[in-house]
DNA sequence: CGCCTGCTTGACCTCGCTCAAGGCCCGTGG
DNA sequence: CCACGGGCCTTGAGCGAGGTCAAGCAGGCG
């Protein structure tokens, strides 16, 4: 199931775009970046593309589709504890933890790139600004489930979709999968549920209540946010948690050509 | 507040004995951890040592006590993301997000010492293995969040707290801080409602039922177990998000000690 | 002694869960 | 082309876990 559907190769590597989103690559950089070999692979919906307890000897980038962190407890239910999107790398933790303690499962179609720890490995060895921008990465996701504790722990149901849809909104917009206030997000409410630890009827009684105050419409895969502020005050959003990099407008172009040619 | 009772100082850097439960360090390591300047202060318990917006330019570890790192909402909630004990570096990740997104406070009263980044900065640079442990940490951070988010999503109330017991004593017990099954854990029950997202009458009647049931006394500042297998079993804990680090008895003993010793 | 903090208990209420049924959309097969 | 079936969304009714409010109690400390 883990196997591929084509052989380890260097094409360009969607790493290389992750990190000029966040500082110019020296060339020796880009040179070690271009040596990781790659493989890429496809998951179906509902797949299953990491497992609870996996001791695995390569970590993957999303590069398409929307796959999600979770995990199941004794009584059956489940919880997700992170959604993710292209260009994130769910189970790179393994790179220094020898045993998976969650599942990774793919959302709706996923593309991945697999590559071999021991290539990340050297790779970091190499190039300690790497090292340091991949260290960073897993300091964001820890900041963003600091984020989901809270939001789980103290918000109503409402405002806790809310605060869901302003975050996945703005991920969004960070790698230009956006257009306007609008994303793709096709996940069903029984997603959405699990997502924010409430049945799946509530989710849906709490979206339309978001609805009905001209919210957000969220149909056919895709999220719209209608007025990003009101949502924002309901939510009690504020996007500090993202740690988003500033960056000038050109500059912010630039790596986002860059993102979508390593897409294709 | 912020300002210190002592000097930087050379003294035994609680890092060493820190990661010299992890592996063993080579000349070099140990060099560079004893050049990292220590400021020692105490903190009285509800200070708030770090602030969310801050932008540090040092961390600490704490040696001695228990500390939170908590958010706080619009309604004015608060949620403990976060319990620290001794041996934690809570706000290391300033070292890579320039601002904090959450407190970090003083629950009981705290010892802690202050280490500047541009030193920890240089110390990860020459060493890549004390760089990728402190990764690592972050790591299993972010694990522990992760199970955090799943036991409040989840979990009942009565499981909820029984499982945040389980994890303390575990943790307590890395660091040798248990005496059997009992280990200091001096929270008020309002605490605990910040950390399980329930409130403080609700913990109450919960903790009745644990003890109800013989599975655990929480009085005068001490969590005693009695019976941990069902315990484990009735809150759903399993151990392996902790990523703990299995190790022979002789060497555990051994970085005990030195722990101790660099402790007073 | 009196106060303050934290624990305990009761009464009431509500948010969100469960169970159940009906509706819509879309893909599949006759 | 239409019938059928399966997801997924929607809605209703009833219930229960946990919140809120309020009061009493116990222990430590000035």
């Amino acid at each position: 199931m883990i196997d591929s559907t084509q052989a380890y190769n260097h094409s360009i590597n969607p790493l290389l775009a992750m990190l000029e989103r966040v500082f110019d690559l020296t060339e020796h950089e880009r040179l070690s970046l271009e040596q990781v070999p790659l493989r890429q692979h496809v998951f179906a919906a509902e797949q299953t593309i990491a497992r609870e307890g996996d001791r695995p000897t390569r970590s993957f980038m999303l590069l398409d589709g929307i796959a999600a962190t979770a995990k199941v407890i004794s009584t059956g239910k489940r919880q997700i504890t992170n959604l993710h999107i292209p260009g994130d790398m769910p189970d790179l933790l393994s790179l220094h933890l020898e045993v998976l303690d969650s599942d990774v499962r793919a959302i709706t179609q996923c593309r991945v790139a697999f590559m071999e720890h021991w290539a990340l490995r050297h790779l970091c060895e190499e190039n300690p600004r790497i090292a340091a921008a991949l260290w960073k990465n897993s300091l964001i996701d820890a900041a963003i489930y600091r984020e989901w504790v809270t939001n789980i722990g103290q918000r109503q149901a409402p405002q806790r979709l809310g605060h869901v849809f302003c975050e996945m909104m703005l991920r969004m917009k960070a790698i230009g999968l956006n257009s306007g206030m609008s994303c793709p997000f096709a996940v069903s409410q029984a997603v959405l549920g699990e997502v924010t630890g409430m049945s799946t009827v509530h989710v849906n009684r709490s979206l339309m209540e978001l609805r009905g105050e001209q919210l957000v419409s969220f149909e056919k895969g895709v999220l719209t946010i209608h007025d990003w502020d009101r949502l924002a005050e309901f939510a009690g959003f504020d996007e500090t948690y993202l740690h988003l990099p500033y960056k000038p407008a050109a500059a912010a172009a630039r790596s986002r050509q860059a993102q979508s040619h390593a897409a294709h």
